[in-house]
RNA sequence: GUGGAGGUAGCUCAGCUGGUAGAGCUCCAGGUUGUGGCCCUGGCGGUCGCGGGUUCGAAUCCCGUCCUUCACCCCA
């Protein structure tokens, strides 16, 4: 054990990078409470079991990604891959189909998969996301599709591709699996090794294949969206019709097959093309079995989940635009050290100023010098040999003006000096 | 789990075909500004990722391993 290191797939968020993810979650729970969605906060982890049902044991998620554990009490527990099932669990287990339906939720809260990290992909990363619980109308996809491209706009990411695809649901998608499987199986000759396998585990898979003979085979393939049952289509129809209504342009899309079993009807999701090979920056879509299928009563469910980091890579690099103290306070004769300690104190705590003085026993030069690289807006210059033992000279050290204060009038001072600066414009 | 690239001071990096490690920035101090920002000087700081091998001698070559990174898979 040598140098200590932040496991792989994880990282710190240093101070500066630290206040634009503030910037980004309290932008997130204005724009969510627009809408009417409250936050909610679950464990960091769950049943094992919970994800096992509700996200599929077929799917990559389970099979190999979950942070899977026992405790001492030989309870199998899972750190929270993702933010669905949990808010579904909450959902059932607090009875919340009492309270008026659809329920809103919001939450932003770390993930944790077992995966390779790559550019945008962390074994532990956090996600905002929303989900609407109780209600089937198209109105509430819409609604929410618009919800996280509003986010993206007051953050100010532009150029996302807004693509939407329809899963159908128990009546229609089981024939069209079999269909796409038909499909398949008659071209098996043309298509990857793992293609071929997706074939009979998960035909919808193959549309995520990247290789250009697969991708060729499959644009010929039946698109579900042409073998919807009724209901199903002219959910997805009012779905898009809406999105449009409201300035959005959804492009159906229908390799867009979300790698979560609970899905069903409506899917979506927000590219980059700024972002390398994982260009999601956001997505979700409706689960209209999901509840069920964890325990509750038929409910049906919609939502979404985005990465904050993929959120910040899209946004690039910003400026922090942290400002210094308000004031620095150098000590030019050690005795006074105490003194200046208590002075600080009193600023702090009468007027909630942002204060700093020296803690590493610099020298009065350093100490100004490090005012300075601070940003602070003033020093406080106390115990210069040629002033009163009792005052303090306050400089500017922008423009260097000065004012030689008494040391029992600096709250005074400060409080005056904060009004005039709020008054002006 | 698979493949490519890379790992030298806190940070960014140099170190050619092997000869016992350098720069800039940062940090601390001194000088000059009656007391900061510029400039000058000095100082702190490295088991050259780790382990093995080749060699008189390896940061430099070879093997392994760990980590980082990009991509596949999949997802946020």
């Amino acid at each position: 054990m040598s140098e200590p290191q932040a496991p792989k797939g994880t990282y710190d968020l240093l101070p500066d990078d630290a206040e634009g993810r503030d910037l980004v979650v309290a932008t997130a729970a204005v724009v969510f409470a627009a809408y009417g969605y409250r936050r909610i906060v679950t464990p960091e982890f769950e049943d094992t079991a919970l994800f096992e049902r509700g996200v599929g044991e077929a799917t990559d998620m389970v099979r190999k990604e979950m942070y899977t554990f026992s405790d001492k009490g030989g309870r199998s527990l899972t750190l929270r891959p993702e933010g669905t099932a949990p808010i579904c669990r909450a959902y059932v287990e607090h009875g919340m189909h009492k309270l008026p339906q659809p329920v809103k939720l919001w939450y932003y809260a770390p993930m944790f998969r077992y995966e390779r990290p790559q550019a945008g992909r962390y074994r532990e990363h956090f996600q905002l996301g929303a989900e609407a619980i109780g209600s089937a109308d198209p109105q509430v996809d819409a609604e929410i599709i618009a919800m996280l491209a509003q986010l993206y706009e007051e953050l100010g990411i532009g150029e996302l591709r807004l693509a939407v695809n329809s899963m159908g649901d128990q009546v229609c998608r089981p024939a069209y699996v079999e269909r796409l499987r038909d499909f398949l199986g008659g071209r098996q000759a043309e298509l990857c090794p793992e293609c071929r396998e997706r074939t009979q585990l998960n035909p919808l898979r193959t549309f995520d294949c990247k290789k250009e003979t697969c991708r060729a085979v499959l644009g010929e393939a039946p698109q579900i969206v042409d073998h919807l049952c009724a209901d199903c289509r002219a959910h997805f129809e009012r779905v898009t019709l809406l999105l449009g209504d409201i300035g959005l342009d959804p492009q159906v899309d229908f390799r867009l097959v979300r790698g979560l079993d609970y899905y069903t009807r409506t899917t979506f999701e927000f590219s980059s093309a700024h972002l390398g090979a994982q260009s999601g920056v956001g997505g979700g879509g409706r689960y209209d079995g999901l509840i069920e299928l964890i325990g509750g009563s038929p409910t049906p469910g919609v939502g979404f989940g985005t990465g904050v980091e993929r959120i910040s890579l899209v946004m690039g690099v910003r400026e922090s635009a942290k400002s210094g103290p308000d004031a620095y306070f150098v000590c030019y004769d050690e005795r006074l050290r105490a003194r200046v300690f208590t002075l600080v104190q009193q600023l702090r705590s009468e007027l909630l100023l942002e204060v700093d003085l020296d803690l590493a026993g610099r020298t009065p030069k350093g100490q100004l010098k490090q005012a300075d690289r601070s940003g602070a807006l003033r020093a406080v210059l106390v115990g210069l040999e040629w002033l009163d033992p009792g005052t303090a000279r306050v400089r500017d050290l922008r423009n260097g003006d000065e004012d030689d204060v008494a040391l029992d009038a600096l709250a005074d001072w400060f409080a005056a000096a904060n009004d005039t600066a709020e008054g002006a414009p």
